[in-house]
DNA sequence: GATCCACAGGAAGCATTGGTAA
DNA sequence: TTACCAATGCTTCCTGTGGATC
């Protein structure tokens, strides 16, 4: 019995609340550093939904771990209970777009968060039915249980097209819903989605818009002072913040990164039996994040999507620095992985298809070039990934599987 | 100005899978 | 059980692109 008991620690010597370093916390009031007055502006851009009027469709732009998603979903909280002591039934619908890309997913998310099945008797599958009649089922729950409802769409710019956001911008006009008012919050971490959205879209949809700029190395030291109560007393040492949020500052002021990388730290402390967290950790943390976010991005993706980057790493690895190779080179050194692992190659087509969806998850950087005579127009593609890191992980996970 | 030609990428269609509703 | 639907992963076909060359 004491030998099981010996297995387990009890008490972590490192973190005392280790959920304020998770990227789903949302804090609460006065943690929300260096974003007073987007909050403010927000709140006015849908302020009218607390008397049960429609709110402003708004836009929100800006880097990745800027504070789009925590600002709109505390305001998004706080109109609710706002609505509610004014007598006015409020919710908001939160999709991931990057989750959910099409619009049948989409629907069905907003409809799913906002329905309760025993109050209104509708069921919302997971899957199999039309996209119309997820529609239809969206609208009537709409209409049963709420006066305004919220939807924010984040990452919109994932979406395969702008069908639903027609849809939810005209519910009221076009008479899908009639006792229900609806406002959306999109966010986009690209400043160009506008431009290529459809007109009668951008008149409705893009009433309010706001630009959050990225964090400052003061602001991440706030930010990450206010979740240092994650861990215990004293075992942050005084120059670990400081270091961590430089190091963010310099990577765009992604507030995100900044608490991974704590996180990290604390982590490699507590793996290394250490009792505080140290400077150099930081570093590591660093180097950790790297390889764990594109880990992450890589997760799932089918056997060919990985010849295709790891043809990319392996023609980095041995031709050094070079701003990047063509798709025909790319694709000879994909058919000799092909044929290594005794697989027969995709078409041409299809592997462009694969290298434009790295790019677009920014694991590779694209860049347009014109030859002359016989060569036309081609793309050029290039690893934003550290070659070696993207090898070790396709290497390992072919190991795993 | 016409031509060259590797390459990009849109469109259409197919097979398969996995789900719901009646 | 059957009809219907969405999503995915792929191919084939075809048109457009663009700087050098004739």
């Amino acid at each position: 019995m004491d030998a099981a008991d010996d297995l387990f620690t009890r008490e972590d010597p490192i973190f005392s609340n280790k959920e304020l370093l998770e990227i789903s916390h949302l804090p609460g009031e006065g943690r929300i550093v260096g974003r007073d007055d987007e909050i403010a502006d927000l709140a006015t851009a849908v302020n009218p939904a607390i008397f049960g009027q429609s709110p402003s469709n708004v836009l929100i732009y800006g880097k990745t771990g800027t504070g789009k998603s925590l600002c709109a979903k505390y305001v998004s909280k706080r109109l609710v209970s706002t609505a509610s002591e004014e007598g006015v039934t409020a919710t908001f619908a939160y999709v991931d777009c990057a989750q959910d890309t099409t619009e049948t997913q989409a629907v069905q998310t907003i409809a799913e968060g906002v329905n309760d099945p025993d109050e209104t008797g509708i069921n919302v599958p997971d899957k199999g039915l039309s996209t119309s009649t997820y529609y239809k089922r969206l609208w009537r729950i709409l209409d049963q249980r709420y006066d305004v409802v919220l939807i924010l769409l984040d990452e919109i710019d994932k979406l395969d097209d702008d069908a639903i956001l027609m849809q939810l911008s005209r519910a009221g006009e076009a008479g899908k819903i009639t006792d229900c008012k609806l406002g959306v919050v999109g966010i986009s971490n690209k400043i160009q989605y506008k431009d290529r959205m459809d007109e009668r879209v951008k008149s409705s949809l893009c009433e309010r818009e706001f630009v959050f700029p990225p964090y400052d190395a003061n602001q991440l030291r706030e930010i990450m002072q206010a979740r240092a109560d994650a861990f215990h007393d004293d075992v942050l040492e005084p120059s670990t913040i400081p270091r961590a949020a430089a190091l963010a500052a310099r990577e765009h002021g992604d507030a995100r990164k900044a608490i991974d990388i704590l996180r990290y730290a604390g982590e490699i402390a507590q793996a290394n039996g250490e009792p505080t967290v140290r400077e150099e950790f930081v570093t590591q943390a660093r180097e950790r994040a790297e390889t764990d976010r594109f880990r992450e991005l890589i997760r799932g993706s089918t056997p060919h999507s990985r010849y295709v980057l790891q043809a990319l790493a392996l023609l980095s690895l041995s031709n050094g620095r070079q701003d990047g190779f063509r798709t025909s080179r790319v694709y000879e050194i994909y058919e000799n992985i092909c044929r290594q692992e005794g697989s027969d190659s995709l078409s041409l087509r299809r592997v462009r298809d694969l290298l434009k969806e790295h790019a677009f998850l920014d694991i590779i950087e694209q860049s347009k070039h014109s030859g002359g005579s016989a060569e036309g127009s081609y793309t050029k593609h290039q690893l934003l990934e550290d070659p070696s890191v993207v090898k070790e992980v396709l290497t390992e996970d072919d190991a795993e599987s």
